[in-house]
DNA sequence: GACGAAATTGAAATCGATTTCAACCCCAGT
DNA sequence: ACTGGGGTTGAAATCGATTTCAATTTCGTC
């Protein structure tokens, strides 16, 4: 049903209807209310791609997803979703396949020129994005899931990385551990900097020092935190204490003190980061897993609805948010034995 | 850069222009070279939603996601990412917030009627599947991941559950295991019961019977697989083989052998399905997995391919695939103690 | 050199909406 | 009775491509 037809069905213009459904000021409330009731009944809507033809807007925000299917990106979409869902937006995911930089700023730039959407959100900068200039140089609205360090400006929303590793350190510390591990996130990320970072300072702050033998950077998977929690616990002068990037990483940590025939919170404590995954709770694990936690899926609807804003109109400089984390101590995490 | 300035540029009416790069066959060949190659340096696209418009096609193909963010859905559209990236071809996800069946089907009219996707593909259907009834009536393209037992006909691709939970189920039998618990994963939907039936099918073929009593469908997660498999264990007459819906709910079997002291592979044997996801493999698990297996990420590569081919007019009822799952027996199963 | 077929190219209509600008109606104010 | 203004409505232009149909050029053949 195209909007003549329906006009005509109607006996009225299809600038009325089009005034009508779109909530234009001008037009009667008796006819608003008729064109209204009709469009239902008679299941008219307007082809969208017509619509997006005249008014420019493409009505979707783009999403580009790694090839290695991340292991947050369910969670984050899912929460993008909700937010969007009402808001007659789209979400497009555009696959990544580059290898290579220019590859996926190509990407970007087919994106952009062939406007398809109004927005991209970009995941997992590095301190110094190319991404970030690109999307600028472009003119395409953008928002940053993370942070980076360019001086480039970037609307961005993070959670306080820093901070949540300080935290955890100098519990651990205060607990009394004095040699620490920390199996860290990708090496390059601005996440993976700032973890560090908070690694080091907080035992700089208790007069210690961060041993660079106990950091290691790797992807967030539980073989990665098996792998290097045995490398680390097999040495002479073994650590007491491991933080980990994620639920998942913890998990092969757990699993690599048990094979030693340890037992976490007991020989080994053991804390992460958690982005609260339906699937695996780290209240769950034996012994319960003490974490930080920020919800991945909140990030995701509160990410859909900044970058509406963005889209809106709403200064760039305006839209940072850093989000604090909780620390969360359960049963995983006591005093070195 | 619009198409008119663009062919005023190269001194070629629009008409030209347009067919050049739509790779028509009456463009001579000097031209068309021409054509491509300014294009390339002037960086001019066709505007995508005047092509949509003018072509009728929406160049998308829609996902619903569930709003619990399933842990599999990342694996498979980073599958179908890797098809589509190469055919012009974008992925539009709707959310499904709805609780109810009557929102479900809205958000699918709305799709079509407003002509976004040229076809959707729909997950863990069940054996009387009102989605199926409702994209046929609506004329939508559609492919099933998974299957439904209605008599409406749908293209679908799935795995051969029934055949894996047999073989798997037959193993341990052969093993001289007479007390087998299933995990299953959720109620009512079809992939759930072909995996009751291959578990039946396999004890009464060695002339046993499936006990109702340790057969629990659930979703699949850490959580689940430890509250059952505990549950199963506690009980007087325990079994000493668990199959489990998928690896993370495996994790979940192990946590809960070890919490009563036993081994896995040794007092019990644990046996499970394996989505192949790069976060969690059943080889490093310790002792390592036995599992059937069959790739996420291949299935929706193949997923996006079948549904490019209904869309190019392949007929609905050519394609039906069922995949075969590879069995690979590692540490977790064994004869019982 | 002329003719017709084949190969190329272009003008104009079209997809289905939105939006500008003009027209109309109705009534208050003079 | 006439004017002006607010409130509604409609005709027609427009968004940027594709495609039909007609026009033009090229080329082989007689």
């Amino acid at each position: 049903m195209k909007l003549r037809e329906f006009a005509k069905q109607l006996g009225l213009s299809p600038t009325t209807v089009s005034r009508a459904l779109s909530g234009y000021p001008e037009v009667s409330e008796a006819t608003r209310a008729r064109v209204a009731s009709e469009a239902m009944r008679l299941g008219y809507r307007p082809d969208i791609n017509a619509v997006r033809l005249k008014t420019g807007r493409a009505g979707a925000i783009g999403v580009m997803m790694a090839r290695s299917g991340e292991i947050h990106f369910a969670e984050f979409m899912s929460g993008m979703a909700q937010r969007l869902e009402t808001a007659d937006t789209d979400i497009l995911i555009t696959p990544i396949t580059a290898h290579n930089d220019e590859d996926e700023m190509q990407a970007y730039r087919r994106l952009v020129e062939s406007r398809r959407v109004d927005a991209v959100i970009i995941h997992s900068p590095r301190p110094k994005d190319p991404r970030i200039e690109l999307l600028n140089s472009l003119g395409l609205p953008f928002l940053v899931h993370g942070r980076s360090e360019t001086e480039h400006i970037h609307a961005w929303l993070d959670i306080d990385n820093e901070n949540a590793v300080r935290r955890t350190t100098e519990h651990l510390i205060d607990l009394g551990h004095r040699r620490i591990a920390m199996i860290n996130g990708l090496r390059g990320k601005t996440y993976s900097i700032h973890r560090e970072q908070g690694f080091r300072i907080a035992h700089q702050e208790r007069g210690l020092v961060a041993d660079p033998n106990l950091m290691v950077c790797d992807k967030f998977s539980d073989e990665s935190g098996f792998r290097h929690a045995r490398s680390f616990l097999e040495r002479a002068n073994a650590p007491t204490a491991i933080v980990a990037g994620s639920t998942m990483t913890a998990l092969g940590v757990y699993r690599a003190v048990r094979s030693l025939g340890m037992t976490v919170g007991q020989d080994v404590s053991v804390i992460a980061h958690d982005d609260v995954f339906p699937y695996l709770t780290a209240e769950n694990m034996a012994p319960s897993l003490s974490t930080t936690r920020s919800s991945m899926r909140a990030a995701g609807t509160r990410c859909a609805e900044l970058t509406l804003q963005l889209i809106a109109g709403r200064a760039v400089d305006e839209v940072h948010e850093l989000w604090p984390v909780e620390l969360i101590l359960r049963e995983s995490t006591a005093p070195p034995p």
